[in-house]
DNA sequence: ACCTGAACACCGTTCAAGT
DNA sequence: ACCTGAACACCGTTCAAGT
């Protein structure tokens, strides 16, 4: 996970605008990578700066020497997670299967850590490894011919897919117990919602994996439309 | 806001499992109410017991007579979101507008209160209201001629994504002001990132009505194919 | 440069006791 | 049935003072 990480040493753009002044005070990063470790451990509601501290075997006001604040530190976890993820997205297959590895990776990179859907959002970083994912999705989309318009809509939209998804997934994961589920499973036998009737043995269905590619299957499909419109349009203009 | 909810009352499926016990202690609403106006005021973060208990005169020990824990309370206050909406989606228009329609209506819905959308992720409910409008979803799709796997599948895209989007842009409303957006600006034309910086003019675009109806038409999109295709199917096999 | 000690102004939650 | 008083075990953050 963090092998990667040396290997890129020198890209420099790593703490955003202040890069490249110096070295980068080493502790930072121990730091960092301690509080991830602690968020798998405690969960993110339970991860708190004295807890960190403890762990670091330091008093808790130490960590503001380091960071400003706690959202500072939770910022750098996220961009840490970003970081230590599979940045080699396969270049083999056609448009569709590499926008598809690129939001599986998302969603395994958010996977990795406990709570790392909610952690990361409305994290707005731009760092080096968000643009560096970014750059490959969006250059991926326009070399298939598909307008700035249409490359930037269509990463967002992916982004927010992703980030809905597994935000609800982990939540599943941790929050309900097979008691909870046997609760939303009876409640459905209801003769005012006929529909939801109808669908019940297909709503009780919790594999993730499968819904996953649900969603990221209609998108491309609605990319596939698109793309075939605009050649319509192309087509009759010339 | 609160008069559709009037008109609902007899209905009795919203306390959960415990409806139809008795009239419901009458100080539950008020204090969900209440709790409401202060997340407005003061966002998700800030959102204590004891400030809650304060606005109501009252001491913090006594909102625990009244829900089980802050989290009771948490999701009390989505479930009031929801209901509070305009749940009378338009039945007009194919089922193109109205599937866009419902999704609006739930942006809409989860924008109408500060940090709505982050609240909402993650409480798992199944209250009159949650099963009332995914009905109302699943019927329109189903009579569009999509089977139970794709309307289920689509159900939960489109959710996801609306969930996933509304976290943003909310985050992106309270935390994002005019400076750090010219931060992000600034670390885009660096030349090691060629297609982003051809890009430039569309990612510093923050329409976020439009950049909505983007994803939006890109689902359907998605769906319009997928029928097309099952079409296709139909006929090969007839 | 980096950390401690001690304090400040808070939290969520419990529980005996009141009415 | 509903609430208070008081306590318990915590929080994030600041800041003088140490090394």
């Amino acid at each position: 996970v963090s092998r990667k990480r040396e290997a890129r040493k020198g890209k420099m753009a790593r703490d955003g605008e202040r890069a490249g002044r110096k070295p980068a005070p080493l502790q930072r990063e121990k730091i960092v990578q301690e509080a991830l470790n602690l968020l798998n451990e405690v969960g993110l509601d339970s991860l708190t700066m004295r807890r960190l501290a403890d762990r670091l075997e330091v008093q808790a006001a130490a960590l503001y020497w380091h960071f400003k604040n706690k959202q500072e530190l939770l910022d750098a976890m996220a961009g840490a997670i970003l970081a230590a993820s599979n940045d080699d997205i396969p270049e083999a297959g056609d448009w569709t299967q590499r926008v598809q590895a690129f939001a599986q990776g998302i969603r395994q990179t958010l996977l990795a850590y406990r709570d790392g859907a909610k952690l990361f959002a409305g994290t707005y970083t731009a760092d080096y490894h968000t643009l560096h994912y970014t750059e490959i999705f969006a250059s991926t989309l326009s070399q298939a011919g598909y307008p700035p318009a249409s490359v930037v809509g269509a990463g967002w939209t992916i982004f927010y897919y992703v980030l809905g998804f597994t935000i609800e997934e982990q939540a599943f994961l941790t929050y309900v117990d097979a008691d909870h589920r046997a609760k939303l499973a009876n409640v459905l036998p209801d003769p005012q919602f006929p529909t939801l009737n109808m669908l019940r043995s297909h709503l009780g269905n919790w594999d993730f994996d499968a819904r996953f590619r649900y969603g990221l299957n209609l998108l491309i499909k609605g990319l596939l439309q698109e793309g075939k419109e605009r050649m319509e349009e192309e087509g009759q203009i010339h």
